[in-house]
DNA sequence: ACAGTGACAACAT
DNA sequence: TATGTTGCCACTG
């Protein structure tokens, strides 16, 4: 059976660069949903829950909304933490807990990859 | 099977 | 710019 929606998510999310960052619509569009960066926001949400030991290598911080702005609404903890976690691997983040996208965007994955990604790997 | 839920995004005011 | 509205989606009881 093929990778779940969610693992291939981890999956992209694992392979940006630290100090980068990107939206939950590229990576939807890396997936070739273009209309699931919701879906996408809702994989990183169930990261909270996971079980010991798994998931603790997917460095969700990096992944903001299109805007560059962290998106955590109802959680101003965990947007102070995201922000925090972003300013520790060299990324600037305003009070405002916006970033600039001209400045720390990833670009995203060559086919290859994501083709690796979306098969099996 | 089906309605509800959100860490989205594009568009309209 | 700042809100509000609407379309979309994978996943969950």
């Amino acid at each position: 059976m093929a990778r779940s929606f969610y693992e291939q998510v981890y999956d992209v999310v694992r392979r940006i660069p630290q100090g980068r960052v990107t939206s939950y619509g590229r990576i939807a569009n890396m997936l070739g949903r273009p209309h699931a960066a919701r879906a996408v926001g809702y994989a990183l949400s169930a990261l909270k829950d996971r079980r010991p030991g798994e998931g603790d290598d997917v460095p969700w911080q990096r992944v903001v909304n299109s805007q560059g702005r962290i998106s955590l609404p109802n959680r101003e903890d965990a947007a102070v933490r995201q922000a925090e976690l972003l300013r520790a691997e060299g990324v600037y983040v305003g009070e405002d807990l916006r970033i600039d996208l001209d400045r720390y965007l990833w670009e995203g994955l060559h086919w290859v990859e994501i083709d690796d990604i979306m098969r099996r790997s």
